[in-house]
DNA sequence: GTTATATTTAACTATTCAGTTAAACCTTTT
DNA sequence: AAAAGGTTTAACTGAATAGTTAAATATAAC
């Protein structure tokens, strides 16, 4: 009589929504289709709105959760006690070690909330996310006082540390053309990035 | 008797495009709507397909012309024979001033590019395109020879300098929440960016 | 003024798709 | 064994949408 998450239910419904996120990650919000989620899932449609009544709230808890992921992931990056340099260094490993494990989440993101941008808000408006910026901002300004890099402005700075690491991500479908012309692998293109993106900014700022 | 392009015609045609051009930006291709492109043409659905047989070919011819335009002023701004700094400053100038006649690109292109790699194909193997990057890179491997910058891949490189630029607009719609938040205005940065992004690179690169 | 083309109107077709329903079946709990 | 919930099946509804059609009207070319 007792409803309760069986062990089963869990594991179906995370099954759903790990097909949905890759669905909706691939074709987008418009171009996915409840029936082709259903077929990866390995169920029928009627048992997938029975877990999430409509394709609506099912995109929202896949947006949403792939953008705390995202979210948490940049803070823990970039939120560390560390000098400029070690931080990046730090940053761009863990960052881009992310990003290769979910390499299409970038596209999909930025696509859904230029297309909508009201999904977004909630994010922005996160304490989490004044807490990194604040954190970072302090961090760059100590490394001024110090001498130890040149004045900038502190959020084009933050715009091409993440742009550095996120742009080839969203860029992914044409670069790894272009790669492929050069028999260049787009995996090793990336993980070369990981130790070279923090010698290119700490240089880029560094003072003389 | 003869049959001609009329000047009607030829605006009428140049009107359906720029709304399709404009629709498809905003929602892509799978979003996009035949009644909405022929409502902001000021014109019906019948007209619609009797200038474009269908939603594809109009699409094709939409993308197509906003990846020509895009690679072709890559080229110019890329292909000048100058010093890697004086080519760097042009670049930003004139590749960010195109960016900002025409922001929605970015994410357009890319997007449609990371939904159906194949519509890329053609560009790609473009002779244009090939050129381009033999320049660049003849470009880099004089600076380096004549030890004016540290050796560098020079992929890597062209990713930095292009993601730099192009990323801002990549990530638009969440950039202009976050720049709100700051009361920094998305044009503001941008232009901010045209100037300062060259002084970046080349710091990074050069040979101390 | 006649002809050819451009454009509108409005109704229509065919398809795709999200979401529903109800009955049957399976699995686990009690 | 009975009950409850999980899952399937298969057919259905209703809305949205691309694309069509044919007749009427406007606009330009000759």
């Amino acid at each position: 009589m007792v409803i309760m998450m069986t062990e089963k239910n869990a594991t179906t419904e995370k099954t759903i929504f790990d097909a949905a996120a890759q669905v909706f990650e691939e074709k987008g919000l418009d171009g996915a289709r409840m029936q082709e989620i259903a077929d990866r899932a390995g169920i029928n449609k009627a048992l997938l709105h029975y877990y999430f009544r409509s394709k609506e709230k099912l995109f929202d808890a896949v947006f949403n959760k792939l953008a705390r992921d995202m979210l948490n992931k940049l803070f823990v990056c970039l939120g560390q006690d560390l000098p400029l340099e070690d931080q990046l260094v730090l940053f761009y490993k863990e960052h881009i070690g992310f990003l290769q494990q979910h390499p299409g989440i970038p596209a999909f993101l930025l696509n859904e909330i230029n297309k909508n941008p009201q999904r977004v808000i909630q994010f922005i408006n996160a304490e989490q996310f004044e807490l990194l910026r604040q954190h970072f901002f302090k961090q760059i300004d100590k490394e001024i006082a110090a001498g130890r890099i040149e004045e900038v402005d502190k959020i084009q700075f933050l715009a091409n540390i993440i742009g550095l690491s996120v742009f080839p991500f969203a860029a992914r479908g044409l670069l790894e053309m272009i790669l492929d012309q050069h028999n260049v692998n787009f995996d090793e293109f990336i993980e070369k990035r990981k130790t070279e993106l923090a010698q290119f900014v700490m240089k880029a700022v560094a003072k003389k």
